[in-house]
DNA sequence: TGCTCCATGTCAGAAGTCTGACATACAGTT
DNA sequence: AACTGTATGTCAGACTTCTGACATGGAGCA
């Protein structure tokens, strides 16, 4: 409620500010997308296949910035409600192609139209320059932070 | 790995950019932390301590982007690892004051300069430029998205 | 004063995600 | 061909966070 701005250095720290900024992002659209009984994830997996059909559920899960493991559960959720099917077998190795149902498709338009919303709302409160400096100043994060990563775990 | 680029836009969305970038500090974050013991809202939580002594569990959970729910879970964990102490009544109202514990002192000091070799990293791969214009940028998405919060209409 | 509204702290249960572990499949090397 | 390393899918269990609900304390107003 009241910030004396003086001692608080959060308050000038990238990190911070880009957690907020993704915090506030992820709370928009879980607002839109809970009316249509979606998460986040559960959108970003639909769209994520929408776009690249056969996606695998590894290749999701880092699409979707998730574990394999909960990027499985996942998957196994959307295929008993219908939305995505998945081969039984694997075509090669042990990938498995994942698809779009029509019902997913169907599903999908209507998150993605809500989603978009929270996107243009964004974007419209941001001026043509800080929408091109956002994009370069983040990949820009992004590949930082991936470079000095190797240690813990692979790829 | 490979991108065709013509039918994926979220190549192009910033939102999922700035989901990729934080994502991607959180995951540099709890790479640094985890040998501490640490986990990312535990130290978001001591560091608020640190800056701003007395915050309520409710101011606590704001400006670490979680519930109050779970803030109250997680001090009750610090509070009995010594970590912070809680006014066993409240001077004012229900809120509880929490303070840092000399020793959650120490513990937030290793884990401060951890956090803080992460974010050197992601800054020192940015130039100066882009620094201000991911800080200017990133506050006016926050706007944005603040603005239209409470009003969900039907979009 | 009494009433309404809002914020806080907390409990309980549900849901989601993560770590750890294992078996399998392919590529590259020897 | 055999071995090593990497990647995938999956199961199991633990942990974290969330939603829902309730009681309490204070501010504002009729």
């Amino acid at each position: 409620m009241e910030q004396d701005g003086a001692s608080i250095h959060l308050e000038t720290s990238l990190g911070y500010l880009l957690k907020e900024a993704s915090s506030a992002l992820r709370a928009a659209m879980e607002e839109v997308l809970r009316p249509l009984g979606m998460t986040v994830t559960h959108y970003s997996c639909l769209e994520l296949l929408a776009q690249r059909p056969g996606l695998s559920g590894s290749e999701l899960a880092r699409g979707a910035f998730v574990t394999r493991q909960s990027m499985n559960t996942l998957l196994q959720h959307l295929e008993r409600e219908g939305h995505v099917t998945r081969a039984a077998e694997a075509p090669v190795g042990k990938v498995l192609p994942t698809r779009l149902t029509p019902r997913g498709r169907r599903v999908l338009a209507r998150a993605s139209a809500a989603v978009r919303s929270v996107e243009v709302r964004m974007l419209a409160g941001m001026t043509e320059t800080e929408r091109a400096d956002a994009f370069r100043s983040l990949q820009s994060m992004v590949r930082s932070l991936r470079e000095g990563e190797g240690a813990a775990d692979g790829a």
